[in-house]
This record gives C-alpha cells, sequence and structure tokens, in this order.
DNA sequence: GTAGGGTTAG
C-alpha cells in the first residue's frame, strides 16, 4: 500500500496519536488531501482531519489552506459546524490578512448554505473575531445581526465576541452597551472592555472599571489578565504611583503572578520613566520571555544609554524580530542612524527576517542622515519583499525621499501609497516647504483639510516654514491665528521661532519684537537668532544687541554670536564696538565648537568634522576640495567683475 | 471556545 493511504487508513482507525499526527500531517498534508478526496471518508475523520490542520502552526498559511481545499471539495458538504468551526478558529488567528479577507465570508456562505449543518454557539465567537480583522466592517456588523436572529445573544462567549468586535473596529460605545446590557458577564467580560479601552487610548475609563470590579463583594474577581489591561492603562497615563498601587494589588489579591504580568508591570514601570523599578522587576522574573528583554532594551534606549541597551540586546538567549527592531529605534532616537544602518546588515547576516517595522527604522536612519542610495534600496527591499505597506511604512517612504533631496520622487510615492494620513499629508508639506515649494505646501495643506484630516503641531510648523521661506507674511499671520483659533492646538517655541523669522525678514522688527514679549515660554537660542539676524538685515542695531545679549546668556560659550555681533557692528560702521567685541572674545577665550558632517557614497555614511585628517583616502579629499576651492574663487572674481562691470 | 505583555512613520 501506498504509504500516504495507509497512514489514511491509520487515521481513519483513530490509530495515531495527536502529536505524531500534527507531525504526519505536516510531511504528508498533499497526499492526505488529495487521498482523502478521492476515498469514500466519514464525516468524524474529515472533521478531525480538518480541524487537525487549523489547530497546527497558526504562523503558517499553509495549514489552514488545506483545510479550507478539503472543506471546499468534498463531495457532499459536512452534516456539522465542527469543522468550519475549527477553519474559523484559524482564520482568527491567522497573521495573514488577505486570507481572512478572502476565505472569512465565503466560508460562513458555505456553512449557511450547506443545507444541514447550522452555525452553532462556537462558530460565532471565531467567527466574530476573524471578522473584526476584515477590512470591510458591515460585514461584521451582518454576522451580529445573524446572532441575534438565531438567539445567541444570551451566551457569554459570543456578548464578549461582541464586545471584542467594537472595541477593535469602534466605537467603543458599542462594546460598552453591549456589557451594561448583558444579561451576563464573567471576567472576560470584563477584560474586553478594559482591553478596548486600553486599546481606543482611553485608559481612564479602563481604570475605573478596573477598580468597579477590584471592590469586594463582586461575584466576579479580577484575574491576571484584568491586571495587565490596568498596568497598561497606567503605563499610557505615565502615572507611577498608581502604578505602583497597582503593583501592590498583585502582591496583595492573590492573582496569578505571570510573566506577561510582570512583562506588563515593567513596562509600565518604563513607561512611567522608573527605570529602576523596571529593572528590579526584570530581575526578579526567573523565567524571562523575548518581551521581557525587548522591555528593558526599550527601557535604557529611552534613556539614551544604548550601550546598556545593546548590552542587554548581546545577552538575550534567543532573540525575534521585536529585540532587533527595539533596538534599531533606540538608535534611530538617539540620532544615532549610523548605528541603526550597521545593526540592520548584522541582522541580515542572522536568521532573523526584518519585517516593516524594521524598514521603518531604517528609513528614518536614511532620512537623518541624508543616504538617499541607502533608502532606495530599501524602497526596492520592500517591493521585492512584498513587505505590506502600512501607512507609517509609506509615510516613511515619503519623508526618506523628501530629505534625502528627491522631492519629486517623494510626490510620486505619496501619489502611488495606498492609504494617507495626517501624518503622511504632514511629511509631504514639509517636505514641499523644505524645497522652497511654498505654493505647493499651501496646497497641500488646504487639500488635507478637504478630505476632513485633522493637521497637528507639526502640520503646521510645515505652512509656517512655507510662508517662512517664501516671505508670505499675511498668510503666515493667518495659519499662526488658526492653528490656535480653529484647531485648538498649543502653539510651541518652534512656532513662535517660525513666526518670528517670518516677520522679522520681511522688515516687521515691532511685531517680531511684540512676539517675542507675548510668548508663554521663554524664548530659547533661535527665536533670539532669528531676531538677530532680522535686525542685522534691516539695520536695527538697538534690538540686535539685545538680541545678542541674550543669545550670550543662553549659551556663553558659543563663539558664533560674537562674530556675528561684531560684524553687525563692524556693518554699521560702529568700528569701536566692533573692537570691544573682538576683545571680550579673545579674553573669554571662547572657541568656535567643532560641527560634523557626513555625506553617503555608495551606500557607505562618513563622517568628517572639522580639520578631519582620520579619513582613509584623506589625501585625495583633501586635494579635491582645494581645487574646488580654487575652482569657486575663480568663478566669485568672475561674478565680482561682471557685477562691478554693470554697475559701472 | 471568548480577554491579556515587547518593536513603527511626519
Amino acid at each position: 500500500m501506498h504509504p500516504p493511504s495507509r497512514l489514511l487508513v491509520l487515521l481513519h482507525a483513530g490509530a495515531v496519536h495527536p502529536p505524531s499526527f500534527r507531525v504526519l500531517l505536516k510531511l504528508h498534508a498533499h497526499h492526505l488531501v488529495s487521498g482523502l478526496l478521492s476515498s469514500h471518508s466519514t464525516s468524524p475523520f474529515i472533521d478531525r482531519l480538518v480541524a487537525a490542520f487549523a489547530h497546527s502552526d497558526p504562523a503558517s498559511p499553509r495549514p489552514l489552506l488545506h483545510a479550507l481545499a478539503i472543506l471546499a471539495s468534498l463531495p457532499s458538504p459536512p452534516d456539522s459546524a465542527f469543522p468550519y468551526n475549527a477553519a474559523f478558529r484559524a482564520l482568527s488567528l491567522c497573521p495573514h490578512q488577505h486570507l481572512v479577507d478572502r476565505h472569512c465570508l465565503p466560508l460562513y456562505r458555505a456553512l449557511l448554505h450547506s443545507g444541514s449543518a447550522r452555525p452553532d454557539h462556537l462558530t460565532f465567537p471565531f467567527l466574530i473575531k476573524a471578522c473584526a480583522r476584515l477590512q470591510y466592517r458591515s460585514y461584521g456588523a451582518a454576522v451580529l445581526g445573524h446572532v441575534q436572529k438565531l438567539g445567541f445573544s444570551a451566551d457569554v462567549f459570543v456578548v464578549n465576541a461582541a464586545m471584542h468586535f467594537w472595541s477593535v473596529r469602534g466605537p467603543m460605545a458599542f462594546a460598552r452597551r453591549l456589557f451594561d446590557e448583558s444579561p451576563v458577564r464573567d471576567v472576560v467580560s470584563w477584560n474586553t472592555l478594559i482591553g478596548g479601552y486600553v486599546r481606543s487610548g482611553l485608559p481612564r475609563e479602563a481604570l475605573e472599571l478596573f477598580w468597579r470590579l477590584a471592590e469586594d463583594g463582586n461575584a466576579v474577581r479580577p484575574d491576571e489578565v484584568t491586571v495587565i489591561g490596568a498596568v497598561s492603562g497606567c503605563a499610557q497615563m505615565g502615572d507611577l504611583e498608581l502604578g505602583k498601587r497597582l503593583h501592590e494589588f498583585v502582591d496583595n489579591k492573590g492573582v496569578r503572578c505571570t510573566v506577561r504580568l510582570m512583562n506588563a508591570v515593567m513596562d509600565m514601570y518604563v513607561k512611567c520613566g522608573s527605570l529602576e523599578l523596571a529593572n528590579s522587576v526584570f530581575e526578579r522574573i526567573s523565567n524571562r520571555t523575548a518581551v521581557s528583554w525587548t522591555t528593558m532594551i526599550v527601557g535604557h534606549a529611552r534613556l539614551g544609554m544604548m550601550e546598556d541597551a545593546r548590552m542587554l540586546f548581546d545577552e538575550m538567549p534567543e532573540r525575534d524580530v521585536f529585540p532587533w527592531n527595539a533596538l534599531m529605534a533606540g538608535y534611530v532616537q538617539n540620532k544615532q542612524g549610523k548605528e541603526a544602518i550597521a545593526l540592520f546588515h548584522e541582522m541580515q547576516k542572522s536568521k532573523v527576517d526584518p519585517n516593516e517595522i524594521t524598514m521603518v527604522n531604517l528609513l528614518s536612519a536614511c532620512s537623518q542622515l541624508g543616504a538617499l542610495e541607502m533608502g532606495m534600496w530599501v524602497h526596492h527591499y520592500i517591493d521585492r519583499h512584498k513587505l505590506h505597506l502600512s501607512v507609517a511604512l509609506g509615510t516613511s517612504l515619503v519623508d526618506m525621499y523628501a530629505k534625502c533631496g528627491n522631492i519629486k520622487k517623494a510626490i510620486c510615492v505619496f501619489n502611488e501609497i495606498p492609504v494617507q494620513n495626517a501624518l503622511t499629508w504632514t511629511s509631504m508639506i514639509c517636505g514641499l516647504a523644505n524645497h522652497g515649494h511654498a505654493d505647493e505646501a499651501i496646497e497641500y495643506f488646504q487639500r488635507m483639510i478637504d478630505l476632513g484630516l485633522q493637521p497637528d503641531e507639526i502640520t503646521f510648523i510645515g505652512v509656517l516654514s512655507a510662508c517662512c521661506h517664501a516671505g508670505l507674511v499675511e498668510a503666515g499671520r493667518q495659519f499662526f491665528s488658526l492653528m490656535h483659533a480653529k484647531y485648538h492646538l498649543e502653539r510651541k517655541m518652534k512656532h513662535y521661532s517660525c513666526m518670528i523669522d517670518l516677520l522679522g525678514r520681511a522688515g516687521h522688527l515691532d511685531e517680531a519684537e511684540q512676539l517675542v514679549n507675548a510668548m508663554p515660554m521663554d524664548p530659547d537660542a533661535v527665536v533670539w537668532g532669528a531676531l538677530f539676524f532680522a535686525c542685522r538685515m534691516h539695520g536695527n542695531i538697538t534690538l540686535g544687541e539685545k538680541a545678542a545679549m541674550k543669545l550670550v546668556e543662553l549659551d556663553p560659550s558659543d563663539s558664533g554670536i560674537y562674530v556675528l555681533l561684531a560684524n553687525m557692528y563692524a556693518e554699521a560702521n560702529m568700528r569701536k564696538k566692533a573692537d570691544k567685541v573682538r576683545v571680550m572674545m579673545r579674553h573669554l577665550g571662547v572657541e568656535k565648537v567643532p560641527g560634523c558632517s557626513c555625506i553617503e557614497l555608495n551606500g557607505v555614511v562618513h563622517e568628517f568634522i572639522v580639520k578631519d585628517k582620520s579619513h582613509l583616502d584623506t589625501n585625495a579629499i583633501y586635494d579635491c576640495l582645494h581645487e574646488i576651492t580654487l575652482q569657486m574663487r575663480h568663478i566669485a572674481n568672475l561674478i565680482d567683475i561682471s557685477e562691478s562691470g554693470s554697475h559701472i
């Protein structure tokens, strides 16, 4: 007998134990499916086979596809909901969105039209959960309608699934109404609602429910899942004292102290700003998981302790994609783009596959470094590996092209990506503004508003800087007041400095000064710098001196401002004052701080500081620099001659 | 059978 056929017989007889059954399925899936379809298997056997496929590795799409294939090609439809339920369960866990989208509803229709099988109380929890992940929300709502019609509205599992559906898809109020009106509530009902509030960014509502449940005398007791929800909500609020109280609750109220709960507590301490407390929890976990380690990496990265983050990363026994992404994100957040890219190259040598989040981090690193070639390579990589183009990834691409100097490509990508949100539009507006396309930036802003998207603080930095670059004083004034009056956005330092720069350049020095005085925060060096620049440009020595003094106050070691002040005096023919500043500078011993610049060549980023001789090709570089300097002098002379010629 | 912890954009 052919081995797979023998296997079928064995399986028919129920002679294979479940673990071996699973292995055999993996090895002989194709033969089994074809063998089964050509034989006359009994219904219970088909049920078992479908269920076994559906229950195996949820991360892999293959077993699920086998299960669906069997269901679709049976000579006569199954007479119970059991195999369908198993398939719905697999769909509800399936990480591949397109499979859920393609198969969920056809499968439900097949069940409804099968003749003998009817959806039962096990069907809906899985089906509804799968529906929560569908692109089209109306399907889920229709299924919930069936639930009512078929009389499952009082089944607590079904109600909980429905609450989960609304808490994922919104509005949260629908989940709440089900909770309030449901005749039956168990701990999962509470946990679902609490989790839903946390997911929707409503931690206060979550905590309110938690304390209500935690009151003594309740029939339902909070369990560790409840506390995970409460602790996550607390993490969102950043309330350390509340966090400590919740941590104590675990010890006092006999909640099971699982690794998952301790991980949530660690995460809460990190987000509430106490790395020490997070670390003390971490030290006490005996069976740490990858999540525990990743949380600590994130905790150190948030405080800029990237060397410690790296040590934790190296110490981890096993690394999935999360710690790689967390460390890379840490480098990006701490403006260490080079290290982020180096880590990616390390990652490629390891066995871990990058995902779209890796790409988002990588693109941010490219934007920071202006590394266009690397950025384009990432774009290509995303296409080649068919990574999901999420809004975040699309936005990162747009931003990378804009920041790396290719605004045309940024616009192109912006038009091609499937979904744009307020952040994507903002990125485009800022990119256009930085490239000097003020009119387009403002046009994009208008289109964004017409689409009903909410601009935020950064969107307004984009339009204001567009106005600034183009000298659009009136438009700038309007945006500046609009952001406060209409959009109720807080005007930050950056908005004020932009506005003061705009007013100052246009010669509205009084208005600029008034704005500086009216600012709700202490003006920073950028604000005074903009005012100083405007004063120098328009010859307002008195106000210029005031601005310069403020700049010296803010950073006495910054030599630049002394030079600029001396220059301003010199330009105004105030020789004595100019000399005085130069003497003062020598007395104070201020020196110029070396600046750093970098350049990307063939995908490698090279860094340079002033008078840097450390590069391998230093001689060639300085020869080239010398040559360029000579050429520039030559051109400058030519321009000088032609300009003085035109004046004669 | 339902709920739950770690990585992401401007």
